[in-house]
DNA sequence: TTAATTGATACTAATATAGTATCAGTTATA
DNA sequence: TATAACTGATACTATATTAGTATCAATTAA
């Protein structure tokens, strides 16, 4: 079982982008080329992304995509919450006699805070994190430049 | 998203009722009126563990099922890896140019760094511990006794 | 003017999860 | 020893979620 889903994966690619350039515009196309996501999937998380102020977009010609934000702020977490609605352990496992009192159940206290653990580490890991991660990875090799594309649906 | 599916789900409450009654077999029967978990379905589940030697059966009346093993050592994280193939956090998330090689590839730590602590929070909870909170959080009221039953289709 | 772009939206496909149905075999017990 | 209460095995359907496609209108740089 997957906890990342594609649509925030290809969140985070297309950010990563467009953390690498910071002053211009990105289109769809070239993060859909360079990061091998279906074009038209990718231009609605762009969307949805748009929704909730993370990025602006430019129509027309050379148009795209530009964050809002320095990406230190842009935690995955957050994206998790966008595109799967949140990490959620389980609901409540033992409705009937066993949990009569839901406040007072000590299993959902547990499932709680394993979901409070999870929910903390993805707090954790930013865009800005990733993307230098990213740049020692690549030595300095500017993996993200912007290049000349190739049609896609 | 949730991280537990049915079948996890199912499967801690059943082992739960099982681990109120170490000495006599529980039936299916019983386990999916008290537990309100459709019958069918339930007796998957429990197939399921008898597999992976986590409980056994008994045939004909008078038969159900019963622990193999101290509930102590039966832990949520096993659960999850028979009943869900694991917690993956995500496949490689940078195939193409970003991530030339996997292997030192530092997003990739990062992921298998978190689907570690989660791992390890799931490792945490065994039924026997959950058991023994359920019993707190009952203030000795049994809810787990064996009662009498009315057909499940 | 036109080609490169996004906005909006409606659709299909693939996969995973959840649940149902059925029949054969075992066994306590009346 | 017949029968009802059980499990074993397996095949099926239904529902939900995730992933992906298609289309058309509006915008804009060149
Ligand atoms: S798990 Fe739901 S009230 Fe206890
Ligand atoms: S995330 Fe897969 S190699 Fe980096």
């Amino acid at each position: 079982m997957k906890v990342l889903t594609k649509k925030t994966d290809y969140a985070i690619r297309a950010l990563l982008m467009l953390a690498a350039s910071r002053e211009s515009y990105v289109s769809a196309k070239i993060m859909a080329v360079e990061q091998d996501i279906p074009y038209q999937f990718l231009r609605g998380v762009l969307q949805e992304m748009i929704r909730h102020n993370l990025i602006v977009s430019k129509e027309g010609v050379q148009g795209g995509f530009k964050l809002t934000m320095d990406p230190d702020e842009i935690r995955v977490n957050q994206l998790i919450e966008i595109f799967q609605g949140g990490v959620q352990v389980s609901e409540c496992m033992f409705r009937k006699q066993i949990c009569a009192n839901r406040s007072r159940c000590v299993l959902r206290h547990e499932i709680m805070r394993i979901e409070q653990v999870v929910q903390n580490e993805f707090e954790k890991v930013t865009i800005g994190g990733l993307f230098r991660k990213l740049e020692l990875a690549n030595q300095l090799k500017p993996a993200l430049s912007t290049s000349e594309s190739v049609p896609t649906t």
